[in-house]
DNA sequence: GCGAGTGAGTTCCCAAAAGAAACTTACGCT
DNA sequence: AGCGTAAGTTTCTTTTGGGAACTCACTCGC
């Protein structure tokens, strides 16, 4: 039996899960944003054992997310950095920041942001691409794009007939 | 032995991962979130095991992110629902699903939102919440929050003084 | 030159979680 | 009485994860 590789799924979430769809990997991700970009100082900070670091570090640099940048040859050391795909994953990061500082801390978070062309400290909000608003779940509805497949997904596409139909 | 439980870091994400860190939860919420509300519409979408679905829809129930919405007794059956907290995860999703559209679809999603109110197609886009102004990952430095403590993380205490360091 | 230390893995063994598929319970329909 | 349906539960097997010890290729202090 195989683990159940979730690309086959015709779906954007399920294609990001394949790279972040376990616990470990966004929080390594969340060291190597800060700034803790080795193998040992990583695994001494998150206590997750070497074998699984490894693999995640693995997974992430085979699927483009971080690079490896030597700091040594003979033996060959890195510190792992993100690329820009991985800058583009952070916001994925960001967001379950937002929510745990929102349900887990109640608004008191361990880390906030100084957005550095404002200087204010910054917490970030969903906002539509359009009319700049923020957006909030229920404030959009979901449609069929360009690449959806009605045959791989026939509960899918009735779920937002259905949806298609309340909103007319 | 345990699984590892997140939680006792003293960190955002780590806390919403043990609710959202692994692969089948996230996608249970999107179908939750679409309308796909009943155990065998979802069973039948994901493919997961039904084994492993009792697992994660009890485990939301019990994180108070869905509740069970009767539509019979005798015997009793729900409709699963978001609450407000499910709500905010979606925002989560909604991260996830930018990413993949990008980097999985290159911008050929399956889905896509069209905002009611502006009545666009409408992308999101993380904003600063002060200034409005879109926020990219190194546009914002990290600093200690009002929960921040100092002695259960001295590797992120270390770099968060680095990047003020090198901020002034 | 030699033993201790460091960084980054690798290997082994055992416990826990996931997958598949069959089984259960409590109905409603004909 | 028998079939169908919804929502689990159970059993059995394969994978994956945790912990700790081990390896390898150096560097440094003496």
């Amino acid at each position: 039996m195989q683990r159940r590789i979730l690309s086959d799924q015709q779906c954007s979430v399920a294609r990001t899960l394949d790279i972040v769809g376990d616990r470990w990997t966004p929080l390594v991700l969340r060291d190597i944003a800060l700034g803790i970009s080795r193998f040992d100082a990583i695994q001494a900070d998150l206590g997750v054992s070497r074998k699984v670091l490894t693999q995640r570090l693995d997974a992430l640099v085979e699927h483009a997310v971080l690079v490896r940048v030597p700091y040594s040859e003979h033996p060959p050391r890195y510190d792992y950095r993100l690329t820009e795909k991985g800058d583009d994953l952070a916001l994925v990061l960001l967001a379950l920041q937002q929510f745990g500082d929102k349900w887990a801390y109640g608004g008191e978070p361990p880390i906030q942001w100084r957005h550095l062309s404002c200087g204010q400290l910054s917490a970030p909000v969903a906002c539509c691409d359009k009319c700049g608003e923020p957006v909030r779940p229920g404030d959009a509805i979901p449609l069929r794009g360009p690449s959806f497949d009605e045959t791989s997904a026939p509960a899918i596409a009735e779920a937002l007939d259905e949806i298609a139909a309340a909103f007319g």
